[in-house]
DNA sequence: CGGAAGCTAGTCAAGTTTGACTAGCGCTCG
DNA sequence: CGAGCGCTAGTCAAACTTGACTAGCTTCCG
């Protein structure tokens, strides 16, 4: 349910074996601090907390000659599963949000093609019927006919606001459906060294 | 810096007296935990803080006949400060997001309507600039020469779906300044009984 | 009438996030 | 050469959020 989950699994996922500090700065490169919250204390508490759910798991801890000692951590099996659903659903499904949707984007290419198209279709047709029960919820916003303070008028603001962003996201989405289409991105059933797909 | 604080406080400057229970009921009528977080504990944790910070004071322990006991808040002198701080803060300041953003709505009326527009203007000169340096951020990202992970392609993809939703955000933003400069909504320097303004 | 459901009002422990802090090492520059 | 800066790597307490839980009262419905 968290992006910082999902981004640290992916991340650790992508170099085969890393430690905290090097997904620290790979997340930095990706420039996820800006959008979803990547400080230093969320990068080490996730690893941990996936290490725990034995979704990651510790291969040693080195002492590096420079600086402090390092603990490297690999994906498991289950991790492996679990890092595919999230994917999944955080492309799929608008109603994890747009920090959940960023968090997915740096592992698409680790999907097969058709399978990445598919399952932003599926973001779309759920986006744009979110749109409509947004559409008649600012048609139904009333001014209420008793003094309390009701639901007041800028209610529909929020939600017009909130529907020009949906209806750009949806623009956006079908652009990228259609570069993807026309072979845009080397895909993991293009090639195995796709960007994201772990080593060796 | 959190929404919730400038909800709650909002929340019970606008009735003048509030327990927590009504700052619940009001900002579920907002559909604040559409987009905000604000789950109950939340609520009842702001109350408490804020109370600490001296910005809203107890009022009242009422014996309520029907339910527990409730604890009755008002703003105070700094809570007033506070409160216009934040408001305009969350207005013209796009880097405070979306959430801060929504968080403040509620409370527009409060404000004069000349202050308003310019705080809107304002906001749309920032989102503006935000846009440009993003899209010099997309015309630099090039694919690394060296082998290591790198900034990949996906990051180009963020930084256009990032695009797209400010573009969205300011065309909205212009419609709402041109709507309010041809004299929609009722504000504080129109009448005092505009919405949001505390009774009495 | 009885009891299931729902509303009022709030608490609490567990989990998560924040960002300031430590501490060693290398590099640079006067 | 040594003082200061910046990088590597990570810890930690304090703050915040989550959502399940309590507990009394009212209302509905057969």
């Amino acid at each position: 349910m968290s992006a910082t989950r999902l981004l640290v699994l992916g991340a650790v996922r992508t170099r085969g074996e890393a430690h905290g500090y090097q997904v620290r700065q790979d997340l930095l490169l990706w420039a996820a601090d800006q959008w979803a919250n990547v400080k230093p204390g969320s990068i080490y508490h996730a690893l941990k907390k996936l290490a725990a759910d034995h979704l990651l798991e510790e291969v040693t801890t080195q002492e590096s000659e420079l600086g402090p000692d390092r603990v490297v951590y690999r994906i498991t099996q289950q991790g492996e599963g679990e890092f595919f659903f999230l994917l999944n659903k955080a492309l799929s499904d608008p109603e994890t949000g747009p920090a959940m949707f960023n968090a997915a984007l740096p592992f698409i290419t680790t999907l097969d093609r058709g399978n990445l198209i598919f399952l932003l279709k599926s973001r779309i047709q759920h986006t744009k019927a979110g749109a409509d029960s947004t559409r008649l919820l600012i048609d139904n916003t009333v001014a209420p006919e008793n003094g309390q303070p009701g639901k007041p008028p800028h209610v529909r603001e929020m939600f017009t606001y909130w529907l020009v962003t949906i209806q750009a996201e949806v623009r956006w989405l079908e652009d990228l459906v259609a570069r993807l289409e026309a072979g845009e991105y080397v895909f993991a059933d293009d090639s195995p060294a796709a960007f994201g797909n772990p080593p060796h």
